[in-house]
DNA sequence: GTCAGAACTTGACTCATTCCAGTTACCCTG
DNA sequence: CAGGGTAACTGGAATGAGTCAAGTTCTGAC
């Protein structure tokens, strides 16, 4: 079911349904922050075969769509989550790089406007919040 | 004068003084927010010779000692600034990457406390707006 | 003026990502 | 349920930002 709730999805984003497509989407759901070269060793566990350039052609497509989102923290590889539609944001340990979600903190979305935004349409805003994760900072202590 | 101010700067901030650093942060001060390449051709029509190994040096030597501040926007090279201090953040293009400066919306830095921050040790918040620049969207319109 | 070490150069290299041309296979139509 | 148009995928080569390592040069302190 989870499989055909995969097949589905991309039926209905008007995608059509490759074995590919529907095994990258469920790593990605697997796990919350994948690489592209995370997901091609995960794709190809399953046995699906898949070449680099289709794992980059299936993310594109499935960003474009708005299923997945491809976030790019500074000094580390882009990274695609599933978690699409809601306002989170992302918390990264400069240490390890891991990443992880944390929800919008303010109610209101007015805190992500700008003041003068300089005759710009902004469309998005995003927030990264840096710091060292427990793991890392246990260990530098 | 500005010239003495640059090398004042880089001595108080216990960094050599050398003709290739100098020029970097003069070139960055010149413009907001500039590639390494960018930064390795300016400062070579000044006559200075630079490695692009020593640009990097540079300018990690000066983001090091809190000269410069790196920010690397999703899609493009990393992008140097010399307005550090402050708490500002960035306005970016999609279409033609152009970056802008934006003040802190909020006067509070409350807004940049993640809610759950599941026990990371967070010292910076980064803000990016993502949106259209005026002359990209008179052109696509 | 001398000298230690910081700063710079050269050149080779890595790694994520993209481009291109050709092949495969999904799915719509009949 | 066959055929065909085209989206999707493959393989290989290329790009470009950035890094590593070893050797040379220059700054600044004594």
């Amino acid at each position: 079911m989870a499989e055909e709730n995969t097949r589905a999805q991309l039926r209905d984003a008007g995608l059509r349904v490759t074995a590919q497509r529907a095994s990258v989407l469920e790593a990605l759901r697997d796990q919350p922050h994948v690489t592209a070269d995370a997901v091609a060793r995960r794709v190809r566990e399953q046995g699906i075969t898949i070449s680099t350039q289709g794992v980059y052609d299936v993310l594109d497509a499935l960003t474009a769509v708005g299923l997945t989102r491809r976030i790019e923290p500074a000094g580390s590889a882009a990274v695609y989550e599933a978690r699409v539609g809601d306002n989170h944001h992302h918390l990264v340990c400069r240490a390890c790089g891991t990443i992880v979600d944390v929800d919008c903190v303010v109610g209101s979305p007015s805190c992500l406007t700008p003041a003068g935004s300089h005759g710009f349409v902004v469309d998005e805003a995003e927030v990264v919040f840096w710091g060292v994760c427990p793991g890392c900072s246990r260990l530098s202590s």
